[in-house]
DNA sequence: AATGGAATGTAGCGGCTGCTACAAGATCAA
DNA sequence: TTGATCTTGTAGCAGCCGCTACATTCCATT
């Protein structure tokens, strides 16, 4: 029957939110089949029993983690509609929160792999992108559509130069 | 005798050349020894011989990358001083063209590696950052030295942003 | 209790990766 | 020519990867 969840379903959902964890945490590099299943309390074999392939398990979680900086942007920031150079800042420094930074640096490995390969990574990376410049225009207090548009679109590049700049000069720990 | 180069030292350098050319146009998640030897024509035995290891392998063709990508920009530009919002222009045409572009999208790469790993990403990935810092400010037409640097980071922020949104939006064509 | 399907553990395959042991050829000084 | 050193090919190891075959356990229905 439809209104008896099989374990199955279950389970698969809930082994994203681990496996979510880990993607931001350790980035996409890091992610493979045993890796998750350990962070997940589960195993490789499991994992593909939930889902179809790694293909479909990453692409579910990356599609996952969108919605979840969506949310983020949401309740991270509550103001006013702003003009363009007070947003630039104000967003700048909610992406700079340890909350938000992780989904900013997968954003940019997310652009890579779509450039390079295309799904499962490119429909998340521009499902990001273009709900964050729909955000931005929200939060813009210009009245014109187009300029509103246009101005968005240039805070998403500042944002976005800024944190491959910020990726570049704070490096990882060497061993 | 110091004059006389090794034929080891020869092919080290030879081999390097097509080397840097695969990372240029396959990036990094490719750049396995056995790849890399195929493209210079010869054995991943004889990489390992000719450097001490794949970090030390990436390591220089990383460096010399980073000196081909000033290099190109020299040549690829030569202008007289300009304001920062027409400089802007004049970078992003130059990127945007296809002997430039490539490097464009390496930086990213390295830059998401420099963060996650450090070397040997983090030092070319900063090696490219700054000069390409330098080479803006010194084609900007402003006298005055820290407002010119300013400048010369936010046109360098523009770019790479740009850079960014436009790896999300032309995708690898799917199989 | 019997049965059939869902859920899970065990073990391993075939492929790729960085790297190395070993031996053979090439080169050059004596 | 001999021997030492530099160069190179062959073969393979140990580890990781995605994925799967097989067997088992669990549970709901009968």
């Amino acid at each position: 029957m439809s209104e008896i969840a099989s374990v199955r379903a279950d389970k698969r959902a809930a082994v994203l939110t681990p496996i979510c964890a880990h993607l931001l945490n350790e980035g996409l590099d890091a992610a493979n089949l045993r890796a998750l299943a350990k962070a997940a309390g589960t195993s490789d074999r499991m994992l593909l029993y939930y889902f179809s392939n790694k293909d479909d398990l990453i692409g579910t979680a990356l599609t996952r983690l969108a919605e979840q900086l969506s949310a983020l942007l949401d309740e991270q920031i509550h103001c006013e509609p702003q003009p363009e150079e007070v947003l630039t800042e104000t967003v700048w420094t909610a992406v700079c929160h340890p909350d938000c930074w992780p989904f900013m640096v997968l954003f940019v490995e997310l652009a890579v792999r779509a450039h390079r390969i295309g799904d499962p990574f490119a429909s998340p990376a521009q499902a990001i992108a273009h709900h964050f410049q729909t955000w931005l225009a929200d939060h813009l207090a210009i009245d014109d559509l187009e300029r509103r548009s246009a101005a968005a679109e240039r805070v998403l590049t500042v944002v976005d130069g800024r944190v491959l700049l910020r990726l570049v000069q704070a490096t990882a720990i060497k061993k």
